[in-house]
Parts: structure tokens; C-alpha cells; sequence
DNA sequence: TCCTTTCATCGACGTCTTTCGATGTAGGCC
DNA sequence: GGCCTACATCGAAAGACGTCGATGAAAGGA
């Protein structure tokens, strides 16, 4: 999945164009990124700050490590988070692009 | 899950609140419903019209008539949609506030 | 160099999802 | 009543998902 597209409208009214299998799926991937209560909350938490260093999120949830590792890859490659490392650390932010094109395609 | 409500933002920018627990859950459940191709095709199709018999969304997915019936009751109890029977048939629609509050969840 | 810290990946386990055929239910028609 | 159609529900099978402990990789300090 590319990390920002320009997504089609799911709905609403009466501009919705009729979506290919493709684009569907496409969709539905982005949505499943968010499909998880854990991942809300990162989405939520990166939302707030520029960036949030992965640290701090293993601390903010009672998770293991490996988990939150594992919803930020799946975050990562729905293109709405990206990621830099600074030494021993490593950064994640929204890419908000890939959130408006989300909400565009609820009915902007 | 309710139908109707008013969804807390789960994102973007320095308005954002800080998510609970419920909350999150609550949103990754409204997600989940269109974390799936044909929920996402279903959706689409039901926002190009006031309703949509299920006898046309039957015809209109290469998949049998039990599992469409099983995605509709999954929007349905996203609140995504409401039906009402006339007759022998089903008609589905959009329950826009739903949209409109997911829509919100991301930025409006 | 060795150890520690930070994060990613691997492998495994239990659970949830998607899908189907079979069956149930309710309305309309003869 | 008897039957057909439209839709929902049930039960089962296959696959996907979330979670963890163990391990790997890379950076920094003693």
C-alpha cells in the first residue's frame, strides 16, 4: 500500500462515484489500521505532539513491548505513520495526508 | 454500541483530547465495520441512494446471500445503517450522522 | 571490548473473522 | 392450506489477528 494516495469517496451524497474492487480494498485496508482500540490510541497520542518516541508509548500502554511494535509496523504500512531514528531512538508521527485522504473519503 | 453518537476526535492537530479507554474502543469498533472490501463496497453503494433492496446487494456481490446478510448486520450494529422491511423485502440505508461522527473522529 | 538500552523480528498460542451450506422464519400468491 | 420467494440465523471450516516471550540488531557508555 502506498503511504499517501489520493483515496476515493466511500459516500456521501450525491457525488459518490460507484468504487472498483481495488479501491475497496484499498480502503478497507487504511480502515483496518484503525480497527483496534490500541491503535486508535496511538493514532491519538501521536495526534497531539510532532512526534512521540516509541519509549513513551511502551510506557503509556500495558502492553509488551513487542505489541506496540508490532501495531506501529501495522500503522506504518497503512501510511498513516512514519518513522525517523535519532541514536538509540526511534520517532513516529501522523502523516496527515493519509488521515484527510480517510476523511475525504467519509464525505469530505 | 449505540447507533447514534457523537464521537470524540481522534485526531488531528491542538484540538485533540486525549483518548480513554472506552472511548478508543468505541471508535476502533465503528472502524472495524469498514475494515472489510465489501463492507467498504456495501457502504458505497448504499450512499448513491436513498436505500438499496438486499436483493440488489445480492446480486451486485459474487458471494452468497448468507454472507452478505452477515456484513449488513455488522454495519448494522456499527450503527452504519438501519433497515426497514416492506413487504417480503430489506432496505438498508446510510445512517448519516454515524458517518458524519466517524468522519469527525478524524479531523473535521 | 563488553555490557546495557532501545527497538524490531520471530515463533507460537488462543481468539476473532470471513465464508459457506443448511435450516429457520415470515410474507405473498394460488 | 400449501408453496415459493426473500431474508435471517445456525454451525462449521479456514484463515487472519492480537498478544506474548525469546531472540536479533544497532547504538552508546564504561
Amino acid at each position: 500500500m502506498k503511504p499517501i494516495a489520493i483515496l476515493p469517496a466511500i459516500c456521501c451524497g450525491p457525488t459518490a462515484e460507484p468504487l472498483s474492487e481495488p479501491e475497496s480494498e484499498e480502503l478497507a485496508g487504511r480502515f483496518k489500521a484503525l480497527a483496534d482500540s490500541t491503535r486508535v490510541a496511538i493514532v491519538n497520542r501521536l495526534s497531539q505532539a510532532d512526534e512521540v518516541c516509541v519509549c513513551d508509548l511502551n510506557a503509556a500502554f500495558d502492553l509488551s513491548q513487542p505489541t506496540i511494535s508490532h501495531h506501529l509496523k501495522i500503522l506504518k504500512e497503512a501510511g498513516l505513520v512514519e518513522s525517523s531514528r535519532r541514536g538509540t531512538w526511534a520517532y513516529y508521527r501522523l502523516v496527515p495526508e493519509t488521515v484527510d485522504a480517510l476523511r475525504g473519503a467519509l464525505g469530505g
